[in-house]
DNA sequence: TTCGGTATGTATCAAATCAATATATGTCAG
DNA sequence: CTGACATATATTGATTTGATACATACCGAA
Protein backbone atom coordinates (compact mmCIF):
# COMPACT_ATOMS: atom_id res chain seq x y z
CA UNK A 1 0.00 0.00 0.00
CA UNK A 2 3.21 2.06 0.61
CA UNK A 3 3.66 2.93 -3.34
CA UNK A 4 0.31 4.84 -3.40
CA UNK A 5 1.87 7.17 -0.63
CA UNK A 6 4.85 7.26 -2.29
CA UNK A 7 3.44 8.81 -5.59
CA UNK A 8 1.40 10.78 -3.95
CA UNK A 9 4.19 12.75 -1.79
CA UNK A 10 6.05 13.18 -4.85
CA UNK A 11 3.06 14.35 -6.86
CA UNK A 12 2.34 16.65 -3.95
CA UNK A 13 6.11 18.56 -4.91
CA UNK A 14 4.91 19.10 -8.58
CA UNK A 15 3.94 17.29 -11.48
CA UNK A 16 5.84 14.17 -12.61
CA UNK A 17 5.71 11.71 -15.59
CA UNK A 18 5.96 7.94 -14.00
CA UNK A 19 9.72 7.98 -15.17
CA UNK A 20 10.53 10.74 -13.06
CA UNK A 21 8.84 9.32 -9.84
CA UNK A 22 10.51 6.54 -10.53
CA UNK A 23 14.10 8.12 -10.67
CA UNK A 24 13.37 10.27 -7.65
CA UNK A 25 12.25 7.51 -5.78
CA UNK A 26 15.52 5.17 -6.43
CA UNK A 27 18.02 7.64 -6.34
CA UNK A 28 16.81 11.21 -5.94
CA UNK A 29 15.34 13.43 -3.25
CA UNK A 30 12.43 11.39 -2.18
CA UNK A 31 15.09 7.84 -2.04
CA UNK A 32 14.47 7.70 2.14
CA UNK A 33 11.11 6.82 2.00
CA UNK A 34 10.35 3.90 -0.20
CA UNK A 35 11.41 1.95 -3.77
CA UNK A 36 9.19 1.26 -6.50
CA UNK A 37 9.81 -0.37 -9.79
CA UNK A 38 8.31 0.45 -13.36
CA UNK A 39 5.91 -2.77 -12.68
CA UNK A 40 4.91 -1.06 -9.57
CA UNK A 41 4.23 2.42 -10.21
CA UNK A 42 2.25 2.57 -13.62
CA UNK A 43 -0.69 0.50 -12.02
CA UNK A 44 -0.60 2.23 -9.00
CA UNK A 45 -0.96 5.61 -10.99
CA UNK A 46 -3.50 3.94 -12.78
CA UNK A 47 -5.58 3.24 -9.81
CA UNK A 48 -5.19 6.29 -8.58
CA UNK A 49 -6.33 8.33 -11.56
CA UNK A 50 -9.28 5.97 -11.32
CA UNK A 51 -10.13 7.15 -7.82
CA UNK A 52 -9.72 10.56 -8.56
CA UNK A 53 -6.79 11.36 -6.61
CA UNK A 54 -4.27 12.21 -9.49
CA UNK A 55 -5.28 13.42 -13.01
CA UNK A 56 -3.27 12.83 -16.01
CA UNK A 57 -2.42 15.02 -19.16
CA UNK A 58 -0.44 14.23 -22.27
CA UNK A 59 1.96 16.18 -23.76
CA UNK A 60 3.16 15.29 -27.07
CA UNK A 61 6.12 16.69 -27.97
CA UNK A 62 7.57 16.66 -31.91
CA UNK A 63 8.90 13.06 -32.18
CA UNK A 64 8.94 11.96 -28.44
CA UNK A 65 6.31 9.48 -27.25
CA UNK A 66 3.65 11.81 -25.34
CA UNK A 67 4.67 12.32 -21.81
CA UNK A 68 2.48 11.22 -19.49
CA UNK A 69 2.01 14.09 -16.70
CA UNK A 70 0.35 12.96 -13.77
CA UNK A 71 -0.85 15.68 -10.86
CA UNK A 72 -2.35 15.48 -7.66
CA UNK A 73 -5.74 16.52 -6.86
CA UNK A 74 -7.54 18.15 -3.66
CA UNK A 75 -9.03 14.62 -3.12
CA UNK A 76 -5.53 13.34 -3.77
CA UNK A 77 -4.25 15.83 -0.94
CA UNK A 78 -6.34 14.79 1.41
CA UNK A 79 -5.96 10.97 1.13
CA UNK A 80 -2.59 11.59 1.18
CA UNK A 81 -2.83 13.42 4.79
CA UNK A 82 -5.25 10.35 5.86
CA UNK A 83 -2.61 8.01 5.46
CA UNK A 84 -0.34 9.64 6.59
CA UNK A 85 -1.80 9.87 9.56
CA UNK A 86 -2.15 6.12 10.21
CA UNK A 87 0.26 4.93 12.75
CA UNK A 88 4.20 4.60 10.46
CA UNK A 89 5.47 1.14 9.75
CA UNK A 90 8.81 0.85 11.70
CA UNK A 91 12.09 2.06 9.74
CA UNK A 92 14.07 -0.65 7.88
CA UNK A 93 18.04 -0.29 7.45
CA UNK A 94 19.45 -3.21 5.07
CA UNK A 95 22.92 -3.09 5.04
CA UNK A 96 25.22 -5.49 2.87
CA UNK A 97 27.76 -3.57 4.09
CA UNK A 98 27.36 -4.58 7.45
CA UNK A 99 26.31 -8.27 6.37
CA UNK A 100 30.45 -8.39 5.45
CA UNK A 101 31.84 -6.65 8.37
CA UNK A 102 29.80 -9.49 10.37
CA UNK A 103 32.03 -12.24 8.25
CA UNK A 104 34.96 -9.76 8.78
CA UNK A 105 36.92 -13.07 10.85
CA UNK A 106 36.60 -14.93 7.61
CA UNK A 107 37.28 -12.61 4.86
CA UNK A 108 40.79 -10.81 3.72
CA UNK A 109 41.75 -7.80 4.87
CA UNK A 110 41.46 -6.33 1.26
CA UNK A 111 37.62 -7.12 0.66
CA UNK A 112 37.26 -5.59 4.16
CA UNK A 113 39.04 -2.63 2.94
CA UNK A 114 37.06 -2.31 -0.73
CA UNK A 115 33.79 -2.55 1.47
CA UNK A 116 34.36 -0.04 3.45
CA UNK A 117 35.80 1.94 0.88
CA UNK A 118 32.28 1.04 -1.37
CA UNK A 119 30.28 1.94 1.56
CA UNK A 120 32.02 5.76 2.43
CA UNK A 121 31.59 6.67 -1.28
CA UNK A 122 27.99 6.07 -1.41
CA UNK A 123 27.46 8.35 1.87
CA UNK A 124 29.96 10.89 0.25
CA UNK A 125 27.73 10.61 -2.96
CA UNK A 126 24.43 10.59 -1.09
CA UNK A 127 25.51 13.48 1.09
CA UNK A 128 26.22 15.82 -1.79
CA UNK A 129 22.91 14.92 -3.15
CA UNK A 130 21.48 16.27 -0.55
CA UNK A 131 23.69 19.09 0.23
CA UNK A 132 23.04 19.90 -3.25
CA UNK A 133 19.12 20.22 -3.07
CA UNK A 134 19.42 23.21 -0.37
CA UNK A 135 18.21 25.58 -2.63
CA UNK A 136 14.65 24.25 -2.89
CA UNK A 137 14.56 23.33 0.84
CA UNK A 138 11.51 25.70 1.60
CA UNK A 139 9.34 23.23 2.79
CA UNK A 140 10.00 23.22 6.23
CA UNK A 141 9.60 19.26 6.93
CA UNK A 142 11.92 18.89 4.07
CA UNK A 143 14.55 21.22 5.41
CA UNK A 144 14.41 19.27 8.45
CA UNK A 145 14.90 15.61 6.91
CA UNK A 146 17.45 16.59 4.77
CA UNK A 147 19.45 18.03 7.77
CA UNK A 148 18.38 15.30 9.52
CA UNK A 149 19.81 12.80 6.70
CA UNK A 150 23.18 15.18 6.80
CA UNK A 151 23.44 14.73 10.41
CA UNK A 152 23.17 10.60 10.24
CA UNK A 153 25.81 10.62 7.19
CA UNK A 154 28.18 12.86 8.50
CA UNK A 155 27.98 10.67 11.95
CA UNK A 156 28.11 7.40 9.86
CA UNK A 157 30.92 8.61 7.52
CA UNK A 158 33.08 9.58 10.98
CA UNK A 159 32.54 6.49 12.84
CA UNK A 160 33.58 4.78 9.57
CA UNK A 161 36.91 6.78 9.43
CA UNK A 162 37.66 6.24 13.18
CA UNK A 163 36.58 2.40 13.59
CA UNK A 164 37.16 1.52 10.04
CA UNK A 165 40.73 -0.19 10.69
CA UNK A 166 39.34 -2.37 13.73
CA UNK A 167 37.41 -3.51 11.11
CA UNK A 168 40.11 -4.39 8.51
CA UNK A 169 42.12 -5.77 11.73
CA UNK A 170 39.88 -8.48 12.10
CA UNK A 171 40.45 -10.15 8.85
CA UNK A 172 41.14 -14.15 8.82
CA UNK A 173 40.57 -14.39 12.26
CA UNK A 174 38.42 -16.92 13.47
CA UNK A 175 37.07 -16.59 17.09
CA UNK A 176 35.98 -19.89 17.35
CA UNK A 177 34.55 -21.63 20.20
CA UNK A 178 37.68 -21.06 22.03
CA UNK A 179 37.53 -19.50 25.36
CA UNK A 180 36.81 -15.44 24.05
CA UNK A 181 39.20 -14.05 22.26
CA UNK A 182 39.22 -11.36 24.05
CA UNK A 183 41.43 -12.88 26.29
CA UNK A 184 44.37 -12.04 23.78
CA UNK A 185 44.19 -8.62 24.17
CA UNK A 186 46.15 -6.53 22.06
CA UNK A 187 45.15 -8.45 18.76
CA UNK A 188 46.61 -5.38 16.80
CA UNK A 189 50.01 -5.32 15.76
CA UNK A 190 52.01 -8.46 15.92
CA UNK A 191 49.63 -11.02 13.89
CA UNK A 192 49.19 -7.61 11.18
CA UNK A 193 50.29 -9.17 8.08
CA UNK A 194 51.68 -12.68 9.30
CA UNK A 195 48.76 -15.32 8.82
CA UNK A 196 48.32 -16.54 5.37
CA UNK A 197 44.72 -15.37 5.76
CA UNK A 198 43.54 -17.37 2.72
CA UNK A 199 39.76 -17.40 4.45
CA UNK A 200 40.10 -21.37 5.00
CA UNK A 201 36.34 -22.67 5.41
CA UNK A 202 37.16 -23.39 9.09
CA UNK A 203 34.11 -25.43 10.81
CA UNK B 1 19.82 -13.66 -4.76
CA UNK B 2 20.70 -12.31 -1.15
CA UNK B 3 18.39 -14.55 0.69
CA UNK B 4 20.81 -17.19 -0.09
CA UNK B 5 22.89 -14.79 1.68
CA UNK B 6 21.30 -14.57 4.67
CA UNK B 7 20.88 -18.16 5.03
CA UNK B 8 24.11 -19.11 4.79
CA UNK B 9 25.17 -16.23 7.32
CA UNK B 10 22.62 -17.22 10.15
CA UNK B 11 23.93 -21.28 9.56
CA UNK B 12 27.31 -19.93 10.01
CA UNK B 13 26.29 -18.84 13.26
CA UNK B 14 24.51 -22.26 14.47
CA UNK B 15 22.19 -24.58 13.24
CA UNK B 16 18.90 -23.61 13.26
CA UNK B 17 15.49 -24.46 11.77
CA UNK B 18 13.42 -22.38 8.42
CA UNK B 19 10.84 -20.65 11.43
CA UNK B 20 14.27 -19.26 13.53
CA UNK B 21 15.82 -18.10 10.32
CA UNK B 22 13.00 -15.55 9.69
CA UNK B 23 12.64 -14.70 12.82
CA UNK B 24 16.30 -13.58 13.18
CA UNK B 25 16.46 -11.78 10.38
CA UNK B 26 13.31 -10.06 10.95
CA UNK B 27 13.64 -9.19 14.91
CA UNK B 28 16.51 -10.59 15.94
CA UNK B 29 20.71 -10.62 15.51
CA UNK B 30 20.46 -10.59 11.91
CA UNK B 31 17.98 -7.82 12.03
CA UNK B 32 19.59 -5.42 9.94
CA UNK B 33 21.29 -7.45 6.60
CA UNK B 34 17.97 -8.67 4.95
CA UNK B 35 14.74 -9.82 5.63
CA UNK B 36 12.81 -12.90 4.15
CA UNK B 37 9.59 -14.41 4.48
CA UNK B 38 8.77 -18.29 5.00
CA UNK B 39 8.12 -18.35 1.08
CA UNK B 40 11.55 -17.59 0.11
CA UNK B 41 13.82 -19.08 2.80
CA UNK B 42 12.03 -22.73 2.21
CA UNK B 43 12.50 -22.81 -1.30
CA UNK B 44 16.17 -20.89 -0.71
CA UNK B 45 16.97 -24.13 1.90
CA UNK B 46 15.93 -26.78 -0.40
CA UNK B 47 17.62 -25.59 -3.07
CA UNK B 48 21.10 -24.98 -0.49
CA UNK B 49 20.61 -28.55 0.48
CA UNK B 50 20.26 -29.53 -3.24
CA UNK B 51 23.95 -27.28 -3.95
CA UNK B 52 25.46 -29.45 -0.67
CA UNK B 53 25.35 -26.11 0.98
CA UNK B 54 23.76 -26.99 3.32
CA UNK B 55 22.20 -30.31 5.32
CA UNK B 56 18.66 -31.15 7.04
CA UNK B 57 18.23 -33.38 9.82
CA UNK B 58 15.01 -33.90 11.57
CA UNK B 59 14.46 -34.04 15.06
CA UNK B 60 10.84 -35.33 15.74
CA UNK B 61 10.10 -34.54 19.15
CA UNK B 62 6.91 -36.37 20.87
CA UNK B 63 3.74 -34.93 19.56
CA UNK B 64 5.56 -32.01 17.88
CA UNK B 65 5.94 -31.76 14.24
CA UNK B 66 9.31 -32.99 13.12
CA UNK B 67 12.10 -29.60 13.07
CA UNK B 68 14.05 -29.36 9.81
CA UNK B 69 17.24 -28.26 11.78
CA UNK B 70 19.95 -27.17 9.12
CA UNK B 71 23.66 -27.01 8.95
CA UNK B 72 25.76 -25.47 7.41
CA UNK B 73 28.51 -27.31 5.21
CA UNK B 74 31.84 -26.94 4.92
CA UNK B 75 31.30 -26.20 0.98
CA UNK B 76 28.54 -23.52 2.15
CA UNK B 77 30.93 -21.98 3.77
CA UNK B 78 33.07 -21.32 1.08
CA UNK B 79 30.23 -20.19 -0.85
CA UNK B 80 29.64 -17.85 1.76
CA UNK B 81 32.82 -16.08 1.81
CA UNK B 82 33.07 -16.14 -1.98
CA UNK B 83 29.49 -14.37 -2.44
CA UNK B 84 30.63 -12.05 0.84
CA UNK B 85 33.66 -11.09 -1.19
CA UNK B 86 31.61 -10.09 -4.51
CA UNK B 87 31.16 -6.06 -4.63
CA UNK B 88 27.96 -5.50 -2.16
CA UNK B 89 24.63 -3.68 -2.84
CA UNK B 90 24.82 -0.68 -1.50
CA UNK B 91 22.74 -0.16 1.73
CA UNK B 92 19.34 0.92 1.96
CA UNK B 93 17.37 2.96 4.57
CA UNK B 94 13.42 3.08 4.17
CA UNK B 95 11.89 5.48 6.59
CA UNK B 96 8.09 5.62 6.53
CA UNK B 97 8.65 8.24 9.80
CA UNK B 98 10.82 10.82 7.63
CA UNK B 99 7.90 10.73 4.99
CA UNK B 100 5.95 11.86 7.70
CA UNK B 101 8.58 14.69 8.58
CA UNK B 102 8.59 15.64 5.00
CA UNK B 103 4.75 16.29 5.01
CA UNK B 104 5.12 18.12 8.17
CA UNK B 105 3.78 21.35 7.04
CA UNK B 106 0.41 19.10 6.07
CA UNK B 107 -0.18 17.65 9.56
CA UNK B 108 -0.93 18.39 12.82
CA UNK B 109 1.40 18.45 15.98
CA UNK B 110 -0.33 15.54 17.45
CA UNK B 111 0.75 13.26 14.58
CA UNK B 112 3.98 14.25 14.58
CA UNK B 113 4.46 13.98 17.92
CA UNK B 114 3.22 10.35 18.25
CA UNK B 115 5.14 9.82 14.70
CA UNK B 116 8.55 10.80 16.65
CA UNK B 117 7.30 8.87 19.88
CA UNK B 118 7.16 5.77 17.70
CA UNK B 119 10.04 6.27 16.23
CA UNK B 120 11.57 6.89 19.43
CA UNK B 121 10.59 3.60 20.96
CA UNK B 122 11.17 1.39 17.97
CA UNK B 123 15.28 2.94 18.36
CA UNK B 124 15.07 2.36 21.80
CA UNK B 125 13.70 -1.21 21.44
CA UNK B 126 16.25 -2.00 19.04
CA UNK B 127 19.15 -0.83 21.21
CA UNK B 128 17.69 -2.91 23.74
CA UNK B 129 18.59 -6.04 21.65
CA UNK B 130 21.54 -4.54 20.21
CA UNK B 131 22.60 -4.09 24.30
CA UNK B 132 21.49 -7.25 25.38
CA UNK B 133 23.32 -9.20 22.73
CA UNK B 134 26.50 -8.70 24.65
CA UNK B 135 27.42 -12.49 26.08
CA UNK B 136 27.32 -14.04 22.69
CA UNK B 137 29.68 -10.70 21.09
CA UNK B 138 32.93 -13.15 21.28
CA UNK B 139 33.30 -12.82 17.22
CA UNK B 140 34.71 -9.76 16.53
CA UNK B 141 32.92 -8.89 13.62
CA UNK B 142 29.52 -9.40 15.55
CA UNK B 143 31.07 -7.20 17.98
CA UNK B 144 32.02 -5.01 15.56
CA UNK B 145 28.68 -4.36 13.99
CA UNK B 146 26.98 -3.82 17.18
CA UNK B 147 29.02 -1.23 18.29
CA UNK B 148 28.28 0.41 15.17
CA UNK B 149 24.56 -0.12 15.58
CA UNK B 150 24.64 1.26 19.03
CA UNK B 151 26.38 4.06 18.39
CA UNK B 152 24.15 4.91 15.51
CA UNK B 153 20.75 4.23 17.06
CA UNK B 154 22.12 6.61 19.92
CA UNK B 155 22.94 9.39 17.61
CA UNK B 156 19.63 8.99 16.26
CA UNK B 157 17.62 9.41 19.73
CA UNK B 158 20.00 11.66 20.57
CA UNK B 159 18.70 14.03 17.36
CA UNK B 160 15.53 13.22 18.05
CA UNK B 161 15.72 14.59 21.78
CA UNK B 162 17.34 17.55 20.42
CA UNK B 163 15.30 18.76 17.11
CA UNK B 164 12.03 16.99 17.69
CA UNK B 165 10.48 19.70 18.81
CA UNK B 166 11.54 21.60 15.84
CA UNK B 167 9.57 19.08 13.43
CA UNK B 168 6.43 19.29 16.07
CA UNK B 169 6.26 23.44 15.15
CA UNK B 170 6.10 22.87 11.73
CA UNK B 171 3.03 21.47 11.90
CA UNK B 172 -0.15 23.08 9.79
CA UNK B 173 2.77 25.66 7.82
CA UNK B 174 2.51 25.19 4.65
CA UNK B 175 5.33 26.95 3.20
CA UNK B 176 4.40 27.57 -0.63
CA UNK B 177 1.96 29.37 -2.26
CA UNK B 178 -0.59 25.82 -2.45
CA UNK B 179 -3.06 26.39 0.26
CA UNK B 180 -3.39 22.79 0.74
CA UNK B 181 -5.87 20.74 2.87
CA UNK B 182 -8.96 21.84 0.66
CA UNK B 183 -10.56 22.95 3.34
CA UNK B 184 -11.01 19.73 5.64
CA UNK B 185 -8.60 20.77 8.17
CA UNK B 186 -8.25 24.19 8.23
CA UNK B 187 -5.02 23.54 10.21
CA UNK B 188 -3.44 26.63 9.26
CA UNK B 189 -6.01 28.81 10.59
CA UNK B 190 -5.97 27.48 13.74
CA UNK B 191 -2.17 27.49 13.82
CA UNK B 192 -1.73 28.76 17.46
CA UNK B 193 0.89 32.49 17.14
CA UNK B 194 2.20 31.47 14.06
CA UNK B 195 3.66 34.62 11.89
CA UNK B 196 3.06 34.30 8.34
CA UNK B 197 5.96 31.61 8.05
CA UNK B 198 8.89 33.92 6.72
CA UNK B 199 9.50 31.27 3.94
CA UNK B 200 8.56 32.02 0.98
CA UNK B 201 9.83 32.11 -2.39
CA UNK B 202 8.54 29.08 -3.91
CA UNK B 203 9.50 28.15 -7.32
C1' DT C 1 -12.06 -27.21 32.23
C1' DT C 2 -12.45 -25.18 28.27
C1' DC C 3 -11.76 -21.21 25.63
C1' DG C 4 -8.77 -17.98 23.54
C1' DG C 5 -4.28 -16.11 22.84
C1' DT C 6 0.44 -16.78 22.02
C1' DA C 7 4.43 -19.41 20.47
C1' DT C 8 6.72 -22.98 17.68
C1' DG C 9 6.98 -25.12 13.33
C1' DT C 10 6.38 -26.56 8.12
C1' DA C 11 4.33 -25.43 4.01
C1' DT C 12 1.56 -23.39 0.17
C1' DC C 13 -0.94 -20.00 -2.80
C1' DA C 14 -2.88 -15.79 -4.90
C1' DA C 15 -1.52 -11.37 -5.46
C1' DA C 16 1.94 -7.92 -5.53
C1' DT C 17 6.33 -6.72 -7.01
C1' DC C 18 10.76 -6.77 -9.29
C1' DA C 19 14.26 -7.08 -12.93
C1' DA C 20 14.69 -7.21 -17.44
C1' DT C 21 13.34 -6.09 -21.69
C1' DA C 22 10.87 -4.08 -25.93
C1' DT C 23 9.84 0.06 -28.22
C1' DA C 24 10.84 4.73 -29.69
C1' DT C 25 13.41 8.96 -29.90
C1' DG C 26 16.90 12.65 -28.85
C1' DT C 27 21.60 13.99 -27.65
C1' DC C 28 26.24 14.10 -27.27
C1' DA C 29 31.05 12.48 -27.74
C1' DG C 30 34.55 10.28 -30.38
C1' DC D 1 27.78 8.33 -38.04
C1' DT D 2 27.99 5.20 -34.70
C1' DG D 3 27.48 3.73 -30.29
C1' DA D 4 26.46 4.91 -25.67
C1' DC D 5 23.37 7.12 -22.75
C1' DA D 6 19.12 9.53 -21.19
C1' DT D 7 14.15 10.06 -21.56
C1' DA D 8 9.75 7.77 -21.50
C1' DT D 9 5.79 4.15 -21.55
C1' DA D 10 4.63 -0.37 -20.97
C1' DT D 11 4.71 -5.50 -20.49
C1' DT D 12 6.24 -10.03 -19.15
C1' DG D 13 8.28 -13.97 -16.54
C1' DA D 14 10.16 -14.87 -12.27
C1' DT D 15 10.44 -13.90 -7.62
C1' DT D 16 8.66 -12.46 -3.21
C1' DT D 17 5.29 -11.20 -0.12
C1' DG D 18 1.44 -11.60 3.07
C1' DA D 19 -1.89 -14.39 4.46
C1' DT D 20 -3.34 -18.53 5.62
C1' DA D 21 -3.78 -23.70 6.70
C1' DC D 22 -2.30 -27.25 9.49
C1' DA D 23 -0.57 -29.27 13.92
C1' DT D 24 0.93 -29.01 18.71
C1' DA D 25 1.93 -26.98 23.37
C1' DC D 26 1.64 -23.70 27.01
C1' DC D 27 -0.60 -20.37 29.89
C1' DG D 28 -4.02 -17.40 31.93
C1' DA D 29 -8.87 -16.31 32.43
C1' DA D 30 -13.96 -17.34 32.38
Amino acid sequence: MSVRKLCLTILSFGDATGYEIRKESTSGRFSYFDEASFGSIYPTLAKLENEGLVTVREESQSGKPTRKVYSITKAGRAALVTELCAPQQPDSYRSPFLLIALCAEHLDQATLRAAIERRRLHLQEELSVLQGHNEETQHPGARWTRNYGIACMEFSLGYLASHGEELIAMAGRPAGANPIDDGSGRLSKTTEQTPPVATEAAE
